[in-house]
Parts: structure tokens; sequence; C-alpha cells
DNA sequence: TTTCTCACA
DNA sequence: TGTGAGAA
């Protein structure tokens, strides 16, 4: 019973690669004996030492953390965990981040309505615009003014912090995507109307921390999308932005 | 098949 | 934090 294990044994045992346990062997984290020739043999404890590494990395931890830790070297493990927790809640972020979008995709289905690949792309990419946030840069500094810009960045840093912006995001996505399906449409009629009181109550949380310079810049903004269209692809098109402005119109004359 | 080393992402 | 290639 001295079950002692060549490294292509161990490799399929653990689904580490040979590669990374030679790896792990020159990092100091494991120490298999030699056969006369050269070859590894892993015994039961290293076999046992390389378990804890795993669960260890499974954790996050990194090499040299587990270096540390296995070693019995005195390790401050308060930071240590800390950031560790950070890291897991940034994921469970991206996590509900993305539950959030496949949520909303999945309630555009159960009310019928078609998605197709395209279309769902768009409302996942609402989430991250930081992609090309360098690009927006260039149209935003046409319109907005320094003010507005200094305004948003306030705002921003004010946010509630179970505000979820991707959500909101997705939010605004879904409802430009049904009104770009069902223009034209009569800015006097009664789905118009809904559709706006829709974009009003989706605009309230903004115009609850916006200044005056920033939804003139907003307004600005759109108010010229098709002088900017062809360099950043517009969250909604010329034709909403025309259509909501009538229907408000609408309402002010009657 | 395994070993080691060097380059590479 | 590993992987891939090449030579032994």
């Amino acid at each position: 019973m001295t079950d002692l294990m060549d490294i292509a044994a161990v490799a399929r045992l653990t689904g580490i690669t040979s590669r990374a346990l030679r790896f792990y062997e020159g990092r100091g984290l494991v120490a298999p004996l030699r056969t006369a020739s050269g070859r590894r043999l892993f015994g039961r404890d290293e076999l046992a030492r390389l378990h804890r590494i795993i669960t260890l990395k499974r954790a996050g931890f990194s090499l040299s953390q587990i270096e540390g830790l296995l070693n019995d070297r005195p390790v401050d493990l308060a930071p240590l965990l800390r950031a560790q927790i950070a890291v897991l809640d940034e994921q469970a972020q991206g996590l509900a981040q993305a539950r959030a979008h496949l949520a909303t995709a999945l309630s555009r289905i159960d009310r019928g309505e078609p998605l197709d690949a395209a279309t769902l792309c768009s409302l996942i990419r609402t989430g991250d615009i930081d992609m090309d946030q360098a690009k927006w840069k260039n149209v935003t500094d046409l319109y907005i003014s320094a003010q507005a810009e200094a305004d948003f960045a306030d705002v921003q840093g004010a946010l509630p912090t179970d505000f979820d912006q991707a959500a909101y995001g997705a939010q605004w996505a879904d409802l430009t995507a049904r009104i770009a399906d069902a223009l034209p449409l009569d800015p006097a009629s009664a789905q118009a109307g809904a559709f706006y009181d829709e974009w009003q109550a989706l605009l309230a949380p903004f115009m609850a921390v916006a200044t005056p310079a920033m939804t003139q810049g907003l307004t600005l903004l759109y108010d010229n999308i098709g002088e900017w269209q062809a360099e950043q692809t517009p969250p909604f098109s010329a034709d909403i932005w025309a259509f909501i402005k009538a229907v408000g119109q609408a309402r002010q004359a009657g």
C-alpha cells in the first residue's frame, strides 16, 4: 500500500495537467519523489497536499498565497479573506447583472415578442457601455457642457448603492425596442400615450437627480442624432426621439 | 511517455 | 498561471 502514482495517473485523478503539476513542483508547492531515471512519483502525502492546493485554488487563492498557507508560514488571513470576499462580491454582481439581462430577454419572450440574436445582444450590450466609452465621449463632448459632464459624474457617485444600472439600461432597451416595433404610430393615439407614460416613468429616477444642465445636454444630444449616429450607434433611433417629442406636444395641445 | 528549458500570453 | 515546442 505504498500507492505511488506517476504524473499521468495524478493528472487523470486530479484533472490538473501534467504540465501544471511540474509547474507546481517548480514553485515548491509539491515535492514528489523521483525514480532512478528521474520520473516523478506522487505518494499519499503529496496527493493529499495536492488536493489541498486544488481546494484553495478553487476558493480563488493565488499560488503564492497557497504556498504560504501550506507551509505554515505566518499568514495574516484577515486581509486575505477580505480581498477574497471582495472578489466574490464582484463576481456575484456580474452574475446578477447577467441574470437581469436574461430575465429581461425572457420577459419579452413571455409576452410573445420575437427575440432574435441581434436583439438579445443589444439587450446584453446595454449593460457594458464602458466598452466604447471613449468613442461616446467624442460625441457627448459636442453637445454636453462641461457643467453637465461634471453633474453626471456627481450623480453617478451619489446613486443609491442598490441602483442596478444594468437593469435600468435593459429596461430602456426593452421600451425603445417595443416603440421601434410599433412605429409608425399616431402620436395622439392611446398606444402612443401609453408608451409616453412608460417613457416618463422610466425617466423619473433620472429626472429626480438630473440638473438642468444635464437635461439640456441630453435633449441637445438627441435633437442632433443625425449628426453623430454614423460615428456612434445611438441607444435608440431619431424616429423614436421624434415620436416621443411629438406625443409630448400632443399631450400639451390636448 | 517523460524530462527539462525557453518562449509566449 | 500556466501552455506549447523542441530536444534528449
